[in-house]
RNA sequence: GACCCGUUCGUCUAUCGGUUAGGACUCCAGGUUUUCAUCCUGGCAAGAAGGGUUCGACUCCCUUACGGGUCGCCA
């Protein structure tokens, strides 16, 4: 039975590398029917805040990534937040003092290391061995403070001891730090889990991602508009690959894909650009009604209504947008008279030749009985063959009489959703 | 500085000794869309360098360079 973990510290937000190592561990036990298990090392009680635990929490959940066993959960090798396990260190702290292990250090204690190579079987870096006869590179471990409290190393190697772990995916930051775990282990005459340390993520320039490097916090993605399918999916692609040619996958598809042996060595840069086109093609993918409803939140945070054709407006602009942030800006001018306009395009628009044939449109317009988006179109054409035009050629400064933009949804869904009084004014008014 | 890990198009990556080194993002050029977006087609673009091993090396070994990580009574 695979059991994993994700232990993040409550000192900062989620960020994007905690994210992926969470991902992986959760995608390795969901693969093999196996137990996630969140636990809180929330030992540094001066760094630790309320907010930051939450902001954890908050971020698992936006991206779906939820657990089998810890806070809120509970579990049959609880409590999961270390502050509440110190009767469980104290005695392994008892072990090691009776093996031999501990000597003081002012009224701290350390660890003494067996002074041997000691070689780990990474499940992604392979064979890796570090040479303990080297003190200078290797000083025996403080596991026990002078105030009494217990350090990382010791309090993580017991709980993953004590949680039964049989796999540790984490950050290669702390491939150096597990040949000292798997002296600890051997001390207390246990057996080690399976270590596997991913590659770092790094930002565009190749330098360390770290707090408030842009797309670090997790909690940024979704006020950024985007879906959490997407950026699952696209920190699940930094630094493993599906071996395929296919790209955009669901957390059941990444599931069914997942493996560790395909996580690469190299750490990876941050492209936010291909991390768009990620969600872009998300937002394809979901039904017209959840992309309304996520779109909600954006639309009312630039003080739009929500009209009453807002389901016919919003399924304008659905393959338009690579975010939901985006939304707004192209849907405002079908549900105001007020909406800004690019006035390069209007006077590109107003240069253009064609330009003096929209009252024409708009008569031709005023003289239907009738109203659609078809109609409409065949209208135009009428007007631009009795002067000599395309149609095409109309396109243009209508979709900016209309819309004030060079861009946006198609021509027959601006008409539909305007009706005939307002596109004609508006062809006026231009 | 010492010790570890790494190095394929600008970026994410495929390749597990024999390929015209493939795909994706970005960018450019066409096409579809009577318009916009999507989409389709094509194009630009890579094995860090030098030595070995081998009939043959991006793939294995060594050296150098570069990048990252670790050297706390932080986690």
């Amino acid at each position: 039975m695979i059991r994993t973990r994700f232990a993040p510290s409550p000192t900062g937000y989620l960020h994007v590398g905690g994210a992926r190592t969470a991902l992986f561990n959760w995608l390795f036990a969901r693969k093999h029917m196996g137990t996630f298990i969140l636990r809180v090392e929330d030992t540094d009680a001066a760094r630790n805040t309320e907010e930051a635990r939450q902001a954890i929490f908050d971020g698992m959940s936006w991206l779906g990534l939820d657990w089998d066993e810890g806070p809120e959960k509970g579990g049959n090798f609880g409590p999961y937040y270390q502050s509440q396990r110190n009767d469980i260190y104290d005695a392994y702290f008892e072990k090691l003092l009776a093996a031999d292990r501990l000597y003081q250090d002012g009224d701290a204690y350390r660890f003494r290391f067996d002074r041997k190579p000691i070689t780990m079987h990474d499940l992604v870096c392979g064979e890796v061995t570090i040479d303990y006869r080297d003190e200078s590179n290797t000083p025996d471990m403080v596991i026990r403070r002078s105030d009494g409290s217990y350090v990382f190393h010791f309090v993580n190697v017991v709980d993953d001891l004590e949680m039964k772990m049989t796999h540790v995916i984490r950050g290669e930051d702390h491939l150096m730090n597990t040949p000292k775990h798997l002296q600890l282990i051997e001390a207390l005459g246990e057996e080690p889990p399976q270590y596997a340390h991913i590659p770092l993520i790094l930002n565009a320039d190749g330098s360390k991602m770290s707090k408030r490097d842009a797309g670090a916090a997790v909690g940024d993605y979704p006020k950024q508009g985007f879906l959490s399918e997407a950026v699952v999916n696209f920190i699940a692609l930094l630094g493993w690959s599906s071996k395929s040619d296919d790209e955009i996958f669901t957390l059941t598809e990444l599931i069914d894909r997942f493996s560790i042996e395909a996580i690469n060595r190299a750490p990876a840069r941050f492209d936010l650009e291909k991390c768009k086109w990620v969600n872009q093609q998300h937002i394809a993918k979901i039904s017209t009604e959840r992309f309304a409803e996520l779109a909600k939140t954006f639309v009312h945070a630039e003080n739009l209504p929500i009209t009453e054709n807002y389901p016919a407006v919003i399924a304008a602009v659905k393959e338009k947008v690579r975010l939901l942030s985006e939304v707004p800006a192209a849907i405002d001018f079908l549900i105001t008279d007020t909406a800004p306009t690019d006035e390069e395009a209007v006077a590109k628009a107003k240069a253009n030749p064609n330009a003096a044939l929209l009252s024409a449109v708009a008569e031709q317009f005023s003289n239907l009985t009738d109203w659609n988006a078809d109609i409409a179109k065949n209208a135009i054409g009428e007007v631009a063959t009795a002067n000599g035009a395309k149609a095409g050629q109309l396109m243009f400064p209508i979709r900016v009489a209309l819309s004030g933009r060079a861009h946006g949804p198609d021509l027959g869904d601006i008409f539909a959703i305007l009706g005939k009084e307002k596109t004609i004014a508006r062809l006026r008014c231009f």
